[in-house]
DNA sequence: AAAACATATATGTTAAGGCGAATATATTCC
DNA sequence: GGAATATATTCGCCTTAACATATATGTTTT
C-alpha cells in the first residue's frame, strides 16, 4: 500500500467507498469499536460477505480490527494523509446526515442492547458508547435480574 | 439519477472518483473550462479514452460540458447536496496539493499557452485563469509577431 | 480433547467496467 | 455541398469485483 503512488493510493480509497454495504459499515462504525456479529445483524447480509467487505475497508487502511475472545471488533481508522483524512471525516458526516443510514444506527442500538437478544449476539461485546445511551431505554422496558448478569459477562469476557 | 435512493448516490459518486484518469481529469478543471483536445494531450491518452471518462464524470453530475465552435468545454458542477459537495470540496484541495498533480497542471500550462503549440490545439479556446497567469512567461521566453495574431484568434473563435 | 460456536478464507459463477479500434455525429472551412 | 477537424459512441475482448456456497481456522465450553 504505501508503495502505490499517490493517484493509485486515492483510487483504493475511493473505491473502497463506492459500495453500499460498506459505507452501512462506516456508519455503523462512526462512533464506536463494532462487533461482525451486529453488522450481519443490522445489514441483514450473510456474515460472509460482510466478512469480504471489512476485508476490504482494512486493505485501503480505513478500518482496523482487534480480536476480543472469539469476537472480531471493527472500529474507524483515521488516514495519516492530510487531504485523505479531511475527505474520510467529510464523508462520514455525508452518511451520519442520510436518514437511510440514521435508521442502520437505530437497528443497531436495538439489536445490541435488547435485553431479548438473539442467542447468536446476546454475548457479545457490545459498543460502549451506544450502551450508554441506551440503558435507560432497557431499564424502562423491563426491570429484571438479568441485567446484572449481563454486565458481568460482558466484562468478563 | 435523482430517482435513486442516497446510497446509490454515494455508490455512483464515489466511484466516479474512484478512478486514476477521472481524477486526473478533474484536477485539471480545478479552476477552468478545460478544452477536450488538452486533455488528450497532458494525459497522453487517447481521444476516445478520455472522452468516455468525460461522459462518466458528466452521467455523475460531476461536470457539465459547453459546445465553443468546434470544441467541448468541460468544467467542474458542484453538487446541491451539502454532504456531497463538502467531500467533493475536499477531493479537489487533496488533489491539489498532490506533486503529481501539479505536474498535471504545469504540462497543461506548457502545452495551452505555448507559443509552438501543436497544430492540432493550437487554435483551442484556452483557460482564461491559466492564460492570464502564464502570458508573462510567454513573453519572457520570445517577443514575435505571432502574439497579437494569437491573441486575434482567441478571441475571434 | 471433542463439540459447538464465531469468524475467515477459498472457489466457481456472473456482472460491471476498462481498453483499443472502428464508426458516427457535429461543426467549421473553403 | 464536400473536405477537414473535434468529439462521442459502439463493439468485442479482457480484467476486476460481487455474490453464494463450501470449507478452514480459532475460541470457548464441557
Amino acid at each position: 500500500m504505501s508503495s502505490k503512488n499517490i493517484a493509485s493510493k486515492m483510487e483504493t480509497f475511493f473505491t473502497a467507498l463506492a459500495d453500499k454495504t460498506r459505507l452501512r459499515l462506516l456508519n455503523l462504525m462512526r462512533e464506536d469499536e463494532i462487533c461482525v456479529c451486529f453488522f450481519t445483524e443490522v445489514l441483514g447480509d450473510s456474515q460472509p460477505k460482510i466478512s469480504r467487505h471489512l476485508a476490504y475497508l482494512r486493505n485501503a487502511g480505513l478500518v482496523k480490527a482487534r480480536r476480543e475472545g472469539k469476537w472480531m471488533l471493527y472500529r474507524i481508522s483515521m488516514p495519516q494523509d492530510d487531504g485523505q483524512r479531511k475527505v474520510f471525516q467529510e464523508t462520514l458526516d455525508w452518511l451520519a446526515s442520510q436518514e437511510e443510514m440514521k435508521k442502520d444506527y437505530r437497528d443497531l442500538a436495538k439489536v445490541c442492547c435488547a435485553p431479548n437478544a438473539p442467542v447468536t449476539i446476546a454475548r457479545a461485546p457490545k459498543p460502549e458508547t451506544l450502551l450508554d445511551a441506551n440503558i435507560l431505554e432497557e431499564k424502562e422496558e423491563k426491570k429484571e435480574v438479568k441485567e446484572t448478569e449481563e454486565v458481568i459477562e460482558t466484562f468478563l469476557l
